[in-house]
DNA sequence: AGGACAAGGTTGACGAGTCAACCAGTGGAT
DNA sequence: ATCCACTGGTTGACTCGTCAACCTTGTCCT
């Protein structure tokens, strides 16, 4: 639109664009990406009933002691909003997967347990979870891919920590 | 690579769980993949005030020959649903990134253009995103990682399409 | 030509996520 | 004890994605 003194502004105006083997690799990671948390999404919905985020509270819940976890402990695995979380909870409850009470000990806070029927729940979604995850990338892979995959995820979450660190919450 | 008669059924009780490798992977995985997606919406939308929706809509239009292309076109191109298409590309033209007009060729059909406004705020868009895809990813892997990175992803789509051939459409 | 069926899009209702505002309880400082 | 900031959660309004129903136009078959 107007112009503008182009070395200051170097970077904005021409940053250093993918090559062909960079395009390749965040075209393809980003629409892997899509493609994969639609498909887990869909086969735990339509064969658990389950959305990738019920299954996600359930799994946690369901690891923690007792079944149960004070709402905010919840928040911080999940990286939920807490907002996201409360109204989550309230239609998880209505569907008897979780109740949740006044904590004892702290009486701003609630305690999250997970239902019979929940566990019931989880532990047929836990199976067709893993055999989805197998069947769809882990094993596709090789050993060598998969220790590489391991050390890409470590790095970017690192690097997102530092970049974004409120990180959703 | 597929499994025989007898697993499948061993499966369905006792599926062969995730081992600690197999485990770290994956979950790696499934966070990176949040993590980043969080992280390329909330940067275009405070930048630029894009979707990442918005983001690829806009893109996929600007390649295209004179900026123009049919409802359903587009909607290959994203794998969205054609009525996600609808929807977003009706809110897009309330904010003057896109024009909607009949087909002279084919009357059923819609021709989207995107305007000025929405080719002006692209190429900011399309800087900022390279920009944190180099950020978050790309400049921090090795140069094998990154090959490593791309075989993954194609493989990975490739087996979804086996498994999830309709693939949100 | 006529009728069935497919293709291209739109709409409405609903489930889900985000943001900002809010409320109640907690825990210091003074 | 009182004031005040912080923490844990909930609510309401808005945006976004999905599903099913629907309408119009094109296509094919006879």
């Amino acid at each position: 639109m107007t112009s503008q003194p182009v070395d200051r502004l170097a970077d904005v105006t021409e940053p250093r664009w993918l090559n062909e083997q960079e395009e390749r690799a965040w075209r393809g990671l980003m629409t892997m990406e899509e493609g994969l948390t639609a498909f887990i999404d869909r086969r735990l919905r339509t064969h658990c009933g389950l959305s990738h985020a019920d299954y996600q509270v359930l799994a946690h819940l369901s690891e923690a002691p007792g079944g149960r976890l004070r709402s905010f402990e919840l928040g911080d695995l999940l990286r939920w909003e807490k907002s996201r979380l409360s109204q989550h909870l309230s239609r998880m409850q209505a569907r008897d997967l979780v109740t949740r009470e006044r904590s004892q000990v702290d009486q701003r806070g609630a305690v999250v347990t997970i239902t019979a029927q929940g566990t019931q729940l989880i532990s047929v979604a836990a199976r067709q979870h893993v055999a989805d995850a197998r069947d769809a990338v882990i094993d596709q892979l090789t050993a060598t891919e998969l220790k590489t995959l391991t050390a890409i995820a470590d790095k970017v979450r690192e690097r997102l920590a530092v970049l974004d660190p409120s990180g959703r919450r």
